[in-house]
RNA sequence: GGGCUGGUAGCUCAGCUGGUUAGAGCGCACGACUGAUAAUCGUGAGGUCGGAGGUUCGAGUCCUCCUCGGCCCA
């Protein structure tokens, strides 16, 4: 040590300050991209692979996102999370693998593509569709590296080189494969379905394809003439009303409602000779009759009662039965509906099951109810891709609904002539209101019956548990839902659900291959066909060699069914594609099964709560449906990411917060953080106030781990055995036992939070302003022989890699920087295991004492702050209270402890007894008084404590004895 | 409109089967230190537990209604 001018010695550099290049600012925005590099040099993700070679698989299988767009926040919540669980259960001994995946098919895609063929001034329709699916594929395959490469700032660790997509050959093959198991065990057929058709695209659209506008239509109060019912309504009819009249020639039923009061009415006064005549009987809700006279231009009065059981089984005729054509002879029965309500209309409402959702399904709801009366249940196809009426819509041929241009067809005029022919038209008007159009036409769409393929829900013997809906059931019993809340939620879906649709009218996805036969309906592969195998192996190759394509090729028919059928003509190739959702629903098949690092079933499946009605939902109903059990043994749903005020993000709030910017000004460790303290079981928020509580949690977390470091930069000396260890330095052994149980059973339990709240309040409450501050004195200023110092230096090594693996998962890029500041030559934090923690470090008898000792502490502190409140003090060292202890309890406690180190103050007087008038006391700590005192002595130039032994030494004039001690055997050492 | 779900200090979270004056960390204010220093330590102020009824000796915790929000349907 160099004297300076005036011979005083620098103390400071005798001292054991803490030293690191750790720096206090992160400056992650840089230094993770750093880190990043680093783990592809040294190919991190495959080095874990070798090492964790052998140990008991984890999977956490990946639910793709779809491959367009850049992240969003979703996003990123929903990777972080399965990260955290990947890399903690890495960390816990087991061969953590993760592979993600990507869903490639689907619309969104296709009008990415089709938007710049327009651009283009291209057609769609006019490019072979192998080409347009090449453009699809090329499209996606771009997402996918983008998001690739954003994942991976985020810190995701994962199989990204070879992730699952849902494009690749071999994926398409097995989902072809998969449909047609399906098709072979019984469970496929074609049905039909009321969908939103755009005539002048000549296709079907989707509901996000769909924009509202106002449109002026034609409405028609219709009568359909009682066939069947009470004697007091004979004669009468009931009305209905409608703003689509072309869709009377569908109609097949009627619907009324419980809730709705109806009575009996009869015309009185007739303004016109046409229409409603007086003595005309006909039925209408109460509360809606008035309007209804008033547009027919007539009085009425009420003349009766029609009850529920009136209508009730009611039959009634077709208003268009006496047009004179074949067809309209059927019986229209009178049936509940939920959907019937009283805002406009007449009460009642015309069902026409092929065009019209709640008509659809109400219909398909009560077919036994229907027939059971001996009503066909079949819906009609009235209405032709072009949009002019088919056979099935008899008496009007050649009438379009709606022309090529998008403009109203005939048919509107030409039902309303035909209705007043039957004298069944009561009114006629018309009513502007939103009307569905096609948002790239903007022209108007209907409603039209078209043949879909679906998958039988209830039918019984095809599945493992009879029917597929019981054996889904029967899988959600089995699996784990974390919180448990979603069972009910998936349970209730698959208890609700119709009939599973799987066709789609579209170009980019996995076709439904199979073969249709026109004359008898039979569907290949299929339960009665005996080449079913072949020709689904023959399939499933090709699609492996060539992809889906192959379906599409020139010849394709020709190939597939050479030596299968006998009379390929009778057999007709379908076209349709599959709904992504059977796609994603078949991950488990191409990917878990498929894959030799993986496995079947996937431990953990992960995502947002609305894939209940997505992933979850059509994974576990291909599964059941294929295997008979769900893919996965358990399902972690998260909520949602909202803004600070707890309501949606959106862009004209201006409160929408993206992953990219965190990355950019904060960090991805701080995302992480963000997710890791976070009740992810609820909806979350996001926004400036919660960034920054991360930011500063971040800040106080880094300082104290760079404290560590910095302390830890000495030497520890020799290996001091537990039992020689200081009370303080068992106790914190204790805590280190405790938190590697908590730590461990919550990350098993996926509560993050409370692993992040814990260790950040012990870091915080328990070291940094507790042990730390204390030990400051041994660590500093103790010299090289020091049991106490050595003590806490390896307990400090203890905490040290504890705190740094346990937060590894959470904190990957921070953990990693912190780690190679301690271990240079490590390769990487995330190689590590959790240290095990031996039950010898428990003492729980030392923990309740300690809990009184802090207790006294507190009361000491408190004294403290009076003093220095009065300036009497700064710093505790001036300080020499004396407690009086009036405790038995808390008085046994502290005996024996160095009470003086423990308050950080430089002598402490312990008397037991009462303490005099005017000691400082805690309300909440009973039998404990301090009286401040200012410390006698001088000032220990090294230490700063306050002694009286200053001088002891004459060699260092200027320190306490200890100090002194000290400094003698540093110069033994040769270290002065 | 229906199903499921949530609303505890400025922020993030604890509050088990109802039981003393509702807790913690951060932030904030004030103070100390100047050997964790764009750090560290201490003290303090913040809540009618979304609102209103009800059950109970007693409710943040149970029931009803209302309100605001979320996901999924319609």
């Amino acid at each position: 040590m160099t004297d300076s001018a005036d011979n005083k010695i620098d103390y400071s550099k005798t001292l054991n300050l803490p030293q690191t290049d750790f720096p206090m600012r992160a400056g992650l925005p840089k230094k993770e991209p750093e880190i990043i590099e680093r783990w592809n040099e040294m190919n991190l993700y495959k080095s874990l692979r070798e090492d964790a070679k052998g140990r008991e698989k984890f999977v956490l299988h990946d639910g793709p996102p779809y491959a367009n767009g850049n992240l969003h926040i979703g996003h990123a919540l929903n990777k972080t999370l399965k990260d955290v669980i990947t890399r903690s259960f890495q960390m816990r001994g087991y061969d953590s693998n993760y592979v993600p995946g990507w869903d490639c098919h689907g619309l969104p895609i296709e009008w990415k593509i089709e938007e710049q063929y327009r651009g283009k001034g291209k057609n769609k329709d006019e490019v072979p569709i192998n080409e347009f699916r090449q453009e699809c594929r090329d499209f996606a395959a771009h997402w996918v590296g983008v998001q690739s490469e954003e994942f991976l700032r985020l810190g995701i660790t994962g199989d990204f080189e070879n992730p699952y997509l849902t494009m690749n050959f071999d994926s398409e093959a097995i989902i072809a494969g998969e449909l047609m198991k399906f098709a072979k065990s019984g469970q496929l057929y074609r049905g039909s379905k009321p969908i939103m058709w755009s005539v002048v695209e000549q296709t079907a659209l989707a509901e996000a394809e769909i924009e509202y506008e106002m449109y002026e239509s034609d409405t028609v109060w219709v009568k359909f003439p009682i066939a069947k019912g009470p004697d007091h309504l004979k004669g009468a009819s009931i009305v209905i009303w409608t703003t689509t009249p072309w869709t009377m020639p569908a109609n097949r039923c009627v619907c009324y409602s419980k809730k709705v009061s109806y009575g009996l009415y009869e015309v009185t006064v007739a303004e016109n000779e046409f229409g409603p005549q007086p003595g005309d009987r006909s039925i209408f809700a109460d509360s809606l009759v008035g309007e209804c006279a008033e547009k027919a231009k007539v009085e009425m009065k009420r003349v009766g009662d029609v009850s529920v059981d009136d209508l009730k089984g009611m039959v009634l005729d077709h208003p268009l039965k006496g047009m004179g054509v074949d067809g309209y002879q059927f019986k229209v029965p009178m049936l509940h509906g939920d959907h019937v309500t009283e805002d406009a209309g007449t009460g009642f409402v015309h069902t026409a099951p092929g065009h019209g959702r709640d008509d659809f399904e109400n219909w398909v709801a009560k077919r036994a109810e229907i027939e059971a009366l001996g009503i066909d249940s079949s819906i009609p196809f009235c209405v032709a891709d072009d949009g002019t009426y088919t056979d099935d819509a008899p008496g009007f041929p050649d009438v379009k609904v709606i022309d090529e241009k998008g403009k109203k067809g005939k048919a509107n005029q030409a039902v309303i002539t035909a209705l007043i022919g039957q004298n069944n038209l009561f009114a006629r008007g018309r009513v502007k209101h939103e009307y569905p159009h096609s948002w790239r036409s903007k022209k108007p769409i209907i409603f039209r019956n078209t043949p879909q393929w679906f998958v039988y829900m209830d039918k019984d013997g095809v599945c493992e548990k009879g029917t597929l809906r019981n054996t889904a059931l029967a899988a959600i019993e089995e699996t784990r839902f974390v919180p448990a809340l979603g069972k009910n939620r998936l349970r209730g879906m698959i208890e609700g659900r119709p009939d599973w649709v799987l066709s789609r009218q579209r170009a980019w996805g996995v076709p439904i291959s199979v073969f249709r036969n026109e004359e008898t309906g039979q569907v290949i592969p299929g339960p009665e066909f005996d080449k079913s195998d072949e020709l689904s192996q023959r399939i499933v190759e090709a699609f492996k060699k060539e992809g889906a394509d192959a379906w599409y090729a020139e010849g394709a028919k020709k190939r597939f069914l050479d030596g299968i059928v006998d009379n390929q003509e009778q057999w007709t190739k379908v076209n349709d594609i599959l709904d992504v959702w059977f796609d994603s629903g078949s991950t488990h098949a191409f990917c878990l099964e498929q894959r030799e690092d993986l496995k079947w079933p996937a431990d953990l499946y992960l995502e947002g709560s609305d894939q209940h009605r997505g992933w979850f939902h059509s994974s576990l109903l291909e599964s059941s449906g294929t295997r008979g059990r769900a893919p996965y043994d358990a399902v972690l749903t998260h909520g949602f990411v909202m803004a600070e005020d707890g309501t949606k993000m959106s862009k004209s709030k201006g409160n929408v917060v993206t992953p990219q910017e965190v990355i950019s000004q904060s960090g991805a460790d701080i995302l992480r953080l963000w997710v890791a303290s976070s009740d992810y079981s609820e909806d979350l928020r996001l926004g400036k106030t919660i960034l920054q509580t991360n930011i500063d949690s971040y800040r106080k977390l880094r300082n104290t781990l760079r404290w560590m470091l910095g302390t830890l930069s000495h030497d520890e000396g020799e290996e001091v055995a537990l039992a020689d260890m200081p009370e303080l330095e068992r106790l914190m052994l204790h805590r280190i036992w405790e938190l590697d149980k908590l730590v461990n059973s919550n990350y098993d339990s996926f509560d993050f939070k409370r692993i992040t709240r814990s260790l950040l309040d012990f870091m915080v409450l328990e070291l940094s302003a507790f042990y730390f501050d204390v030990r400051k004195d041994a660590l500093y200023c103790d010299g090289p022989s020091s049991v106490r110092r050595k003590a806490a230096l390896q307990v400090v090594g203890h905490l040290f890699d504890r705190l740094v693996t346990w937060m590894a998962p959470i904190l990957p890029f921070t953990m990693e920087e912190t780690w190679l500041s301690r271990y240079p030559d490590a390769k990487s934090v995330h190689f590590e295991q959790f240290r095990s923690c031996p039950d010898e470090w428990r003492d729980d008898a030392l923990a309740t004492k300690w809990k009184k000792v802090r207790q006294v502490r507190r009361v000491v502190t408190g004294a403290l702050e009076i003093e220095r409140r009065e300036k009497r003090i700064g710093s505790s060292l001036e300080a020499a209270p004396v407690v009086y202890i009036n405790n038995d309890e808390l008085n046994t406690a502290i005996n024996g402890l160095d009470m003086e180190e423990i308050c950080i103050t430089s002598d402490i007087e312990i008397s037991v007894g009462t303490a005099p008038d005017g000691a400082f006391t805690l309300d909440d700590v009973a039998g404990v008084a301090v009286v401040p005192q200012l410390a006698k002595g001088e000032k220990c130039a090294r230490s700063w404590r306050v002694t009286t032994d200053v001088g002891a030494d004459p060699e260092f004039p200027e320190v306490s004895a200890r100090d002194a001690k000290v400094l003698q055997e540093l110069k033994l050492l040769g270290k002065l």
